[in-house]
DNA sequence: TCATAAAGTGCAAACGTTTGTGCAATCGGC
DNA sequence: GCCGATTGCACAAACGTTTGCACTTTATGA
């Protein structure tokens, strides 16, 4: 029976290895692996070829012991609740993390909550442990004691996404506010005046924020705004199809919805199909996050993109100049948003006012 | 100007400290910490009050150093081009991986690899400079020198899919072909004769274990094969419209079509109704890995669910029995697979052989 | 020619743990 | 009341690095 090697088993090859080989000190090896330029080129040259023939690699744990830095940094993943509408745009905000920490010869780590309860002790265990150099938060909820936490300890973290209970925090988001804005806006200067919206679990800061845009555009622009033109969606079928009876049945139907998600928009597209309305001649629809499916519907789905992989490459970068000590030009970060109109918005026979 | 503390402002309290506040040396507070029965009740009591009390974190790096352990298991993240069609179950995978690795108490560490040319670099780096016990792969290429390197290292690791060249590496994998066999005789049970493959990206070994899945059901019922029922697509929405286009121009064209992933056959749907056709009425489909969106497509898509969560969790769960040393039962665990008929694949008013 | 400086390297302590060994105190059996 | 075993704890070495300091060698300038 084959087993793996255990821990132990490794003959690592050490620093003194090395010097060993190359007739010097353990401590000019240490300074040859950092660049020391008190080192002469000829004991370099050959501490490094040495390096290379005994297949030396420095051991990290020993390194982050004295220099007290891990060159790593954690992710915190959300609760599985606060998941699911994440796990679509999640590949690619991980893609541009993972990019620019590596970029900067870091790694990340990444660990979730199981419970509320072992919620701080999580945390505690990687910045009192000193696990992490950083912290990423994906996600904040309403007076996060995580924030708290990390605020108290005055720990390097950012959040992407806001928090309104903790203004000052680096924190990287989108002006969703303003996406709304544009997004409603787009749909009245194609002329429509009845325009309702479906938002996302009503606890999420950005949820709150495209409502506040939505009301914004229709108070500007002095159109009505009705509590039940409001509707809360989620990603199930039934939903979208339940929502959607409700709408057309109202005797003042909107002729035009904000949506706060592209996964909301299926739905609610689908349940318009079922109950035999079309997109856009009967309901235009305007969405966010812009999925690659998005274009794919079956009539393609206008969509705010939020630009997600440049949301997680700047949260990284911003982390990385606070764990390195560098002053932060400014401490909330805005990334640029940009509607992309598609079918589902455009309606031929409605006259622009 | 705010900054953060830097590594090393942080007055950490260490072993040492416990145990001259509990007034009992630092190897009794270690015992005390790692469950030593040698500890009595009275004194361990003690310990554990001091060490709450002084907001004591054992310190993880220095731990490691003597345990030669680090709690930690790596992910390699596929390159960018493999990504795309991960990218979508992705977040379902590592929510997989992240979750048993939690409960099992140890971290998760991703890295990726920037080009071919340090992709053996950070490799080394992880493995023999010990950060991590073992390691995750999320896809191989033929021939992968990552694996090749990794067994001559005699170094735990797992590989979520299959490969051919290294057949004894723990891996865990659906059984694709059974997937696209049973898919395809789905259509033939419908009553369909001429059916047609959608391929994904001609290097994936998944893709091609689900084309000889297709083939197998057809010659078992000796059903024609056609070379120009067979196609390559992406998830781009123009390839789905010039495939159509093409099946549909075809003299005998086919009544279904197997599509090797979720996003293509959005793009597959999408171009049959810009030509005029329609689903399920005049082809029929049934794809793979039963993305959220499949059943809110304009035409409910069936699906093979591939169990991605199960993926994740599994290949953890047998990482971590091979850093433990403990026997496998298997070294390649298959994943059961579901097939989800909607009424993509349901054709009324074809009669059922 | 002789201090003086500069360059290059080695020594040893330190980082915060774990763990083998040794020693003192207590216990049980006779 | 003595001896051997058991229990509970402390000592110190070790893990693989980094780094301040000291030391030797060579070059520099008067």
């Amino acid at each position: 029976m084959h087993t793996f090697a255990q821990p132990g088993d490794y003959t690592m090859v050490t620093i003194k290895d090395v010097a060993r080989v190359a007739g010097v000190s353990p401590s000019t090896v240490s300074r040859v692996v950092s660049g020391n330029p008190r080192i002469s080129t000829e004991t370099s040259r050959k501490v490094k070829e040495i390096m290379e023939q005994l297949g030396y690699h420095p051991n990290v744990m020993a390194k982050s012991l004295v220099s007290k830095t891990t060159q790593t940094l954690g992710i915190l993943l959300p609760r599985p609740a606060e998941e699911l509408f994440l796990n679509f745009f999640f590949g690619e905000l991980i893609r541009g993390i993972v990019t620019q920490a590596t970029r900067a010869g870091y790694d990340m780590l990444m660990t979730t909550v199981t419970s509320d309860h072992d919620e701080l002790e999580t945390i505690s265990r990687l910045v009192r442990g000193s696990r992490v150099d950083g912290l990423i938060l994906l996600s904040s909820r309403k007076n996060d004691p995580v924030i708290a936490f990390l605020q108290a300890h005055n720990f390097p973290f950012v959040l992407i996404g806001r928090s309104d209970e903790f203004p000052d925090i680096i924190s990287i988001d989108n002006n969703n506010v303003q996406a709304a804005y544009e997004a409603t806006n787009h749909l009245i200067a194609q002329g429509h005046e009845r325009i309702g919206f479906v938002s996302g679990p009503p606890n999420l800061v950005v949820s709150q924020d495209r409502l506040a845009g939505y009301h914004q555009a229709l108070k500007e622009a002095k159109l009505p705004s009705k509590q039940e033109w409001i509707l809360e969606g989620d990603v199930l079928q039934e939903s979208g199809f339940r929502a959607m009876s409700f709408f057309m049945s109202l005797p003042d139907r909107p002729s035009a919805l904000v949506v706060y998600d592209d996964l909301i928009a299926f739905g609610v597209l689908r349940g318009l199909t079922e109950l035999g309305y079309s997109v856009p001649s009967d309901m235009c629809l305007v969405s966010f996050n812009n999925i690659p499916l998005s274009e794919l519907a079956s009539t393609p789905i206008s969509s705010i993109d939020i630009g997600t992989y440049q949301l997680g490459y700047t949260a990284t970068q911003s982390l990385l100049r606070a764990v390195h000590g560098e002053p932060l030009s400014q401490n909330q970060i805005v990334i640029p948003h940009r509607l992309i109109v598609r079918e589902s918005s455009i309606q031929p026979n409605l006259k622009r006012t």
